[in-house]
DNA sequence: GGCCAGGTATGATGCAAGTCGTACCTGGGA
DNA sequence: TCCCAGGTACGACTTGCATCATACCTGGCC
């Protein structure tokens, strides 16, 4: 599977699967990072240093693409994700806020 | 308020422990029906009618307590639940729509 | 007083989730 | 060409969580 499947559409996106893959604070740090970023950063997976192993990182990002949070795209070698910040803000209006928020706080742990 | 004991002030809430419990469909339910409700809306734990048993309930508004989405009085006999609207709307704008909203679509927790 | 309804506390259980190691694939560079 | 770096796939392990049954406490009511 090259690209794009489990990219659901902005329609698609159940609030369950989005709120849980926000409970995780790794993920939550991927998504602010992205979502305090430019819009349309395309960013690898290893560019966030997460720590924790590889196919673990794999994993939260399988869980952000499959919430409907992130989109990654093959790029030869390498792999880069997106965030789909206009979809996530059609359907829930406000979220990114409340994740940036968080950073913008005492921020802490991961 | 003599009681309260595990009700975080609206500066102590955490996002990451917000967004675990209302991950569960049935304390996204609860939030939901007491957003949808009148404010200052006081509602027993089993007026929600949740398919679970006595002791996963208590589990359940435990949980919501614990994160500062709710209020628990104890009053004589019964406890009643409020919804911290304010607390919340304050340390997180705009996430009580998203649930409202939630229930506005298709519905039916899953 | 005795009884019952609403909640809580305490284990115990089953499943989902986070984590890892390893093997594997791909593409770029030496 | 060989090798390495970035990712993925698979299997295994461990912890956490939702769930339950049971026992218990409290306050209202008959």
């Amino acid at each position: 599977m090259p690209d794009e499947q489990g990219h659901p559409e902005p329609a698609e996106m159940e609030l369950g699967k989005v709120l849980s893959a926000l409970a995780d604070p790794l993920r939550r740090l991927v998504v602010r990072e992205l979502a305090a970023g430019p819009d349309g950063e395309a960013r690898t997976c290893s560019s966030f240093a997460l720590p924790v192993s590889k196919a673990t990182v794999t994993h939260h990002f399988r869980t952000l693409r499959e919430a409907g949070l992130i989109c990654q795209v093959d790029r030869g070698n390498s792999r880069k994700a997106t965030l789909r910040r206009a979809d996530i803000e059609q359907r829930f209006p406000g979220l990114l806020a409340l994740l940036v928020a968080e950073g913008a706080r005492g921020d802490s742990q991961a």
